[in-house]
DNA sequence: AATTTAATTTGCGTTATGCAAAATAATAAT
DNA sequence: ATTATTATTTTGCATAACGCAAATTAAATT
């Protein structure tokens, strides 16, 4: 195995990735004239990766009766840059393993007794440990690990991620923090900007330069991928889309819904807690479409702001509810009387169920993205 | 003279002519930490640019009783870069010509009496040529000409630029329809968006890496730079502000204004002409108070979505009334009750009052600009 | 079996750049 | 006055990255 990203990995190195990760298998004459380079030096730079064990290669299938020398598609290899996630619920510790392709290659979910900061980081560090143990990998394998939880960023020196969750959990600067419990290099973002990751890497949003997220949690979240990077704006602050719904009024957020139910006589207290039959009922339904109704309305703002590609709409909402919203979005002719374009493709999230991946993106990201313009 | 940006630019002095314009004067080695490179890099590069006239070099002024080789400050030429811009008005012509650091060279305006597409080229690009003439200057000294005019983009095959205002306009396609009345590369943009070019490039966002402008015209415009990158959208439609306000309603557009003066008794067809004393009467006071307040719900959707540092205001609205609304906007302690941060800078735009700036910074642009960073 | 075709590879030269040592021009210490 | 110290810039050398053109390869077509 040994790891496979050196130190210095070279600029076109990142941006062949980056490529890979969002077109899937390539030619190098197709990923030459993608970047913009002569097919000789991709010849020479995947000849090159596949020693160091980070391409695989393979015949084109759908290759039949074409004259000339038949193209070998080259692609990320599974193995070749994994990483780990760590997802901290309020109550819940999300771990996982992922290959370069966002496989999960393990998982491990356990509840969360003793809240403190050392204790958790130390049962998630135990969790990762274990995971490569039974699967015979070590550290130096993974490319790192991502660390991710509902929270708050802060423009501190190192850009801490603070919690107001998790008892008494202090300001945490990831390099200094979090290192030593895992071995290994760590990144962390909150929740909706790690699932946001995620897609991008490993879900719907692969092939898309520019996109927004509407991250539908407990809160209401969100990011905007801008020519294939997270733009992250002031404070990391950007797209933080449920500050745009008054805090006092009814909002599209899971907790207003959980309130809902509440004042309904349907008291719930967990997302994932709602009965089967309360979210087939009317109270759900009714809900839905008011939410869908405020959603049109950002999904406007958005598209007189961002001018996204897509819209792509995920979170712990649960799924039936998350499914109906997106569909409704997508079936709207026009997004508004005055908006005279065609409305956004609207996406629904394909990984959010598993919040670790978003926190299994973020080594992958921060490690070799690279935007891939010319 | 002779021209100076040959066909290829190398990467890493694009990056440092966008520092020079963003950071003006700086040591060699001050540049080669910001680009992250080593000095003795920088010392090639430059010395490399001087020789093509494209820098020049003066001894710091603020040196006095420091050890060590006194370091030379490096900035960029005045008469490396120049470019030429043209801004159609329905009514008028507006050209000039502009120095790498933006100082207009010359200018010429010019009333519009044939409004036909060929007519209206044709003029300019004498216009141009004469006033390259009398500085005893040639197409080649230029690395361009930008144009610029009020209009929608269209994503047609090549990036359109449409225009209503203007009689019979066909769809623009700038290299190939404007070019022969040039005789050097043309680039073109709404001008909202090139307004925007020419605050970064010339005018009070050269450090800001990350803002938006607000474009107060007879409509709302705006457009975004993220990473000191125009960010276009998809269609080239990001930051249309103006569509976040419902167009059958009251709204801070300079036509809003007009049809005020209009309904209050006092009549006026072009922003330029509204009298002294109605401009600083009650009715304008009362208009600008709401256009403020309006301003003030937009910014706060400019920060739960861009996020960026600075609100940039300006546009063709009178000068005491932009004025009036950027002082308004920076005496805010608080964007809104439920907006946590601080609020963003407000800066009132330097160069709005020049519209044909703006073309020419297209050129400047869309020639050298690279992202900063690493 | 020879020809055509298209992808890939190889050889060669150039450019960009890192690194370390040297040169330079100032101030500070003796 | 001379020497030491300091910070910036330059130079010499080595190497990595990459463009270009020619060669190679493996298929289909003639």
């Amino acid at each position: 195995m040994g790891v496979i990203v050196s130190g210095t990995i070279n600029q076109t190195a990142k941006r062949l990735v980056t490529l890979l990760r969002s077109e899937g298998a390539m030619s190098r004459v197709q990923i030459a004239s993608a970047l913009n380079v002569q097919p000789s030096t991709i010849t020479r730079l995947v000849n090159d990766l596949f020693k160091k064990g980070l391409l695989s290669e393979a015949p084109d299938p759908d290759r039949q009766g074409q004259r000339g020398y038949p193209s070998k598609l080259v692609s990320l290899r599974r193995e070749g840059l994994m990483s780990a996630g760590v997802f901290v619920d309020p109550g819940t510790l999300f771990t996982c393993l992922v290959d370069s392709h966002g496989e999960l290659l393990s998982e491990e979910t356990k509840p969360i007794v003793d809240r403190h900061f050392e204790a958790v980081m130390g049962d998630a560090g135990r969790m990762i440990a274990g995971q490569m143990n039974r699967l015979g990998l070590a550290a130096d394998d993974f490319i790192g690990c991502g660390i991710s939880y509902p929270g708050q960023h802060t423009e501190m020196p190192g850009k801490v991620l603070r919690t107001t969750y998790l008892a008494d959990w202090p300001d945490i600067d990831a390099r200094k923090d979090l290192e030593p419990f895992f071995g290994m290099p760590v990144h962390q973002l909150n929740d909706a900007k790690a699932a946001c990751l995620a897609e991008l890497l490993f879900g719907v949003c692969k092939p898309i330069h520019n996109f927004c997220y509407v991250w539908l949690s407990y809160g209401i979240g969100g990011a905007a991928v801008i020519d294939h990077s997270l733009y992250l704006g002031r404070d990391l602050t950007s797209a933080e889309f449920g500050g745009l719904f008054p805090k006092s009024k009814p909002r599209p957020s899971g907790q207003d819904l959980l309130d809902t139910l509440t004042r309904a006589g349907k008291p719930t207290s967990r997302l994932e807690d709602i009965e089967p039959d309360i979210l087939a009922g009317p109270i759900v339904a009714e809900w839905t479409e008011r939410a869908v109704e405020q959603l049109r309305w950002l999904s406007l703002v958005i598209m007189r702001t961002f001018a996204p590609d897509a819209i792509v709409i995920g979170g712990r909402l649960p799924n039936p509810i998350l499914d109906r919203i997106c569909g409704a979005l997508s079936a709207l002719t026009d997004l508004d009387e005055d908006y005279v374009h065609q409305p956004p493709a609207f996406l629904r999230a394909a990984v959010d169920s598993k919040p670790q991946m978003g926190a299994a993106a973020l080594p992958a990201y921060f490690q070799t993205n690279s935007a891939l313009s010319v």
